[in-house]
DNA sequence: AATTCGGGGGC
DNA sequence: GCCCCAGAATT
């Protein structure tokens, strides 16, 4: 039994009031602007996410300019932060809180449960920080904090082991200020409570923390899974007609970079000859080819192997669904992952020269 | 419960 | 290289 509750709510708040970094989202409680960032930070370091936030609502500054917003634009905005879906969902529940909700978002954990991309965490993180609503936001941070100072050694790459951790915040949450309570589990454990080296000599709560006395923190918290990443190789072609027009294409609307446009691919396979497939699916003639760098993508999941061409054609008829002949001006306000903004900039340079 | 979703930074 | 990051949706 933790015998050390109140001390550990004093200790921890304090510290957070006193030292806690000045980000842009901490000058707010816009209900609005707390749930964007809490949706741009997950999975995001704070660093990446400080410019893309400032932009972000400077383009959407209400929910009601984001659920307005066109979808191109919308992920333009996004456009190398990663994890696309989240921007699609965070304006899918933001119109499902103007339209159902008179633009209020709800402030109970069922009700704000139910709308797109917001899950468990982000829903007790906007609870607090926005309306100060006592309840859990148990995020990664959190989770290595609690695992030392209460010593828990449950495997956490497993589901049902958050459930622990958020049962464990609810019996910890200081009811008088739990913005500041889960604020500062979460800065604490970007600051001072770190996945390698912890700083426990600084730490606020090393008195009350189970592991500094009786463990290892460095020890936990206990994760076992590791991810298996395919490699698949690319050929990616950068198409030029007569004017100088580029071959785009946008992406399915579901799965990896869904909707994102990019320079047409094809998997290189054996027995596959890549640029005539390109030459017969896109209508075209093939009448020049240059080669660019290779670049390597690597995804949390699998990894692009990617050659890159340019190639000119003459002859183009129309092009297939989702793909279009574009101006250079064009493809720069098309919504593009960053690898094919990589091949983008060599392409430039490479038409410099000539 | 396991997999699918990006991209970058620290070591 | 590997690990992790203010996770959620889908299967």
């Amino acid at each position: 039994m933790y015998r050390y509750t109140k001390q550990f709510q004093k200790a921890l708040v304090e510290w957070f009031n006193r030292e806690k970094r000045d980000l842009p989202w901490r000058h707010t409680t816009d209900p609005y602007k707390i749930w964007v960032s809490e949706v741009m930070l997950q999975q995001t370091r704070v660093d990446t996410v400080i410019p893309y936030y400032e932009n972000f609502l400077e383009k959407f500054p209400t929910a009601q300019a984001l659920a307005d917003a066109n979808e191109e634009f919308l992920l333009k905005q996004w456009e190398g932060l990663g994890y696309y879906s989240r921007v699609r969902n965070l304006q899918a529940g933001v119109r499902e809180v103007v339209e159902n909700y008179g633009g209020v978002v709800p402030k109970t954990r069922e009700e704000i449960s139910t709308l797109k991309g917001v899950g468990p965490y982000t829903a007790g993180a906007v609870l607090s920080i926005a309306y100060g609503v006592p309840e859990h936001a148990v995020d990664g941070n959190v989770m290595r904090v609690l695992s030392r100072v209460l010593m828990i050694d449950e495997d956490i790459a497993l589901p049902k082991t958050k459930k622990t951790f958020e049962r464990a915040v609810m019996e910890l949450i200081d009811y008088d200020n739990p913005s500041a309570f889960n604020q500062g589990l979460m800065e604490l454990g970007a600051m001072v409570c770190t996945p390698t080296s912890p700083s426990c000599l600084l730490c606020p709560v090393r008195d009350y923390c189970t592991a500094f006395h009786e463990g290892e923190p460095e020890k936990l918290p206990v994760k076992t899974k590791k991810v298996k990443t395919k490699k698949i190789p690319y050929d990616v072609f950068i198409v030029e007609d007569e004017q100088g027009r580029i071959l785009m294409e946008q992406r399915p609307e579901t799965g990896l970079l869904a909707n994102m446009w990019q320079f047409p691919m094809v998997e290189v396979k054996k027995d596959v000859v890549t640029d005539s497939v390109m030459a017969e699916m896109y209508h075209f003639e093939l009448a020049g080819k240059d080669h660019l760098m290779p670049l390597k993508h690597v995804f949390s999941h699998l990894v692009w192997q990617m050659d890159g061409y340019i190639l000119r054609a003459t002859d183009v008829e129309e092009p297939p669904e989702r793909s279009a002949w574009l101006t250079l001006d064009e493809v720069e306000k098309l919504p593009l992952s960053v690898s094919m903004q990589k091949f983008l900039a060599q392409y430039r340079i490479e038409r410099q020269k000539l």
